[in-house]
DNA sequence: TCTTATACATTTGTTTCTTATGTATTGGAC
DNA sequence: GTCCAATACATAAGAAACAAATGTATAAGA
């Protein structure tokens, strides 16, 4: 686990990413994706996650579809064509981020 | 400029590191260093930093000393032993946590 | 039957920053 | 010699983004 400062301000990226990797996923989903793909180092928290699902809705960038699994509901999120374009935006906003990021502290990288 | 979310939680480190490689900095001019080694991608507020220098002087992190420009004073802050394993901690995490990011997000490095 | 996992959601509080404001000195342009 | 920008400190009020806690309900397995 990181210490929660770093986490913050990349849960909408991390989001959008996952989102434009799998075109539907549900709230709980995501979660536990996140969770396993980090090795427990980040783990999305259902009252961070939750809000800013709806706030993204809201602003048409996920659409909504409601499915029942038995009389459970899950509710599936996607992305819009805003949706997937913010995602690469966001993405590449990030990266550039990171590589200012690594200069500023000297850090070096292995290639990928 | 990045979307202020980003730069959130990297304040502490990026002073940190600052500091261990340069001995001792003032305030201003941290904010102009990083302005200047970012091309103006991260601006730190006085707003954000100072509370920051503060807080981290009364852990025990920082060392201050004042120092007279005629009238004018400038307060220069250097690392104390805890302040230079903290430097090393905060890096190092930080690069581990970007390795996490560029997984989740499929992002590709160049070498550095 | 009881616990854990699944799956949604909201509320309250904290942390961390942004914006705004304030004081004062110094240097350069005009 | 006056005015503006830069230097240099600082604090206060508010916003943003998250963590922790709590709540509801179904499903699966021991």
């Amino acid at each position: 686990m990181y210490s929660s400062e770093l986490i913050k301000g990349t849960l909408k990226t991390i989001v959008l990413k996952l989102l434009a990797e799998h075109k539907k996923m549900y709230g709980y989903e995501i979660t536990q994706m996140v969770k396993e793909m980090t090795g427990d180092k980040i783990q999305i928290t259902e009252g961070a996650l939750y809000p800013t699902l709806h706030a993204l809705e809201a602003e048409g960038i996920l659409i909504t579809e409601i499915e029942y699994i038995g009389k459970r509901v899950r509710k599936y999120y996607s992305l819009s064509p805003d949706g997937k374009k913010l995602s690469k935006e966001k993405v590449s906003e990030f990266a550039d981020f990171m590589n200012t990021m690594k200069f500023l502290l000297d850090i070096k990288t292995k290639q990928a």
